[in-house]
DNA sequence: ACCCTAATTTAGGTGAACCTAAAAAATGTC
DNA sequence: GACATTTTTTAGGTTCACCTAAATTAGGGT
């Protein structure tokens, strides 16, 4: 009965709340999680009973609840979820941390496993938040240290990933589709100071520096 | 009772596949909707005679529905920010198109307006796309408008900047020698359909249009 | 050890979103 | 124009996410 059924967004929702009320890895009561919820006690209870059934909590009534192991990853993956987007909203959109944090909790149910990485990728990982869990980017890499700069700061030779383009237009629209887009890896062959000569993984194109220094890249 | 209420996210769906089936302008019969939400008939005409008694469809028993004037606003605020999602997912993640369309469809119902304007200042308007509801862009600027075209859209005469060559090639090397790179002026001697004969800073050539259309220029 | 109170659970109810099966209306055919 | 077929609706059921009110349990104070 371990259900591999997706949860519902209460369900999320409740186990995310068990988390963050079991900071000190005591039992939750229904009581805090109705308070911090603005559920009624009664449907606290119905809840925690059903998450119990299918084994993402250890539920003892009368005696409050806490998370299995299974329960603890898919509260790890929602927090994960979230940061990511309450970053994107803030860092990059601009919106207002409480918005932000609205919309991201709507939001953290829906996003996929891919749209989960690629925007993580997109705001370059931070090392700071990501917990063991997370550890599959295996960060043996870390020799010389990773960096953001515009492209037109890239020396001849040098590989990078697009990480960021800034000032989106149509022209920027047409880049990406020759490669040069978030996420791709990219090489200059050649590059002055007027213009560079970049191999996308979709072939080679030539731009000029105004252009070329929109384009964050991570070496 | 015009409900001010948000509405579900099912209701907003249905909302949506009645706009897209009305294409044509014809009443959006049940059975077509129950195919295209993968809805039991009987389910959808539930949800149609909520959505007319809130006043968003006219449905008339046993004839369809087609949406109303608040039901067509509805319709046009999700379908905009249906697109502002995919092109966020597509263009800057690189998410797949078919797994971008599923997950804008969820989001779509979640975004805020805030949000949602961010997003699109973010992606840069497309002027195309939007209708006259969202208008608050006042485009009074476009007198000067800089636009980038490619090389073979520029009429004669006129002059621009080489921004970006797509395909590099031998050719296009050759091209560069000749003055044509990115960040160099030039202007436009003669233009047919066929060929174009260029002034560079270092000379003048002329190239036909499939090469001329790999060169974008800024005006 | 007992009582009182606060916390919790159970019992039973609602509305939304789905379903199936049966009834009713519309439609096409001869 | 009557009948068979298709479409649509109605009737009634389920689950989920909530609720209120009543019953139960846990724990503290004396």
């Amino acid at each position: 009965m371990t259900s591999m059924d997706a949860l519902s967004e209460s369900a999320e929702m409740m186990i995310k709340n068990i988390n963050e009320l079991a900071s000190n890895g005591e039992r939750v009561r229904t009581s805090d999680l109705s308070t911090k919820t603005e559920l009624k006690p009664a449907t606290v209870t119905e809840m925690i009973q059903r998450l119990g059934e299918i084994g993402l909590v250890d539920y003892q009534p009368y005696h409050g609840v806490h998370l299995t192991k299974q329960g603890q990853h898919v509260a790890d993956v929602i927090e994960h979820r979230f940061n990511i987007l309450q970053r994107f909203l803030t860092e990059i959109l601009g919106v207002e941390k409480e918005e932000a944090a609205e919309v991201a909790c709507r939001m953290e149910h829906i996003l996929t496993r891919d749209v989960e990485n690629r925007l993580s990728d997109f705001l370059g990982v931070d090392k700071e938040t990501e917990s063991d869990l997370f550890c599959h980017k295996v960060n043996v890499d870390s020799e010389t240290e990773s960096e953001f700069i515009p492209l037109n700061n890239l020396k001849e030779g040098k590989t990078g990933k697009v990480r960021l383009i800034l000032e989106k237009s149509e022209l920027t629209n047409t880049l990406e589709q020759a490669g040069l887009s978030p996420g791709r890896t990219i090489i200059v062959k050649k590059a002055n100071d007027k213009s560079y000569d970049i191999e996308t993984e979709e072939g080679s194109l030539s731009l000029d520096s105004d252009l070329a220094a929109k384009i964050i890249i991570q070496n």
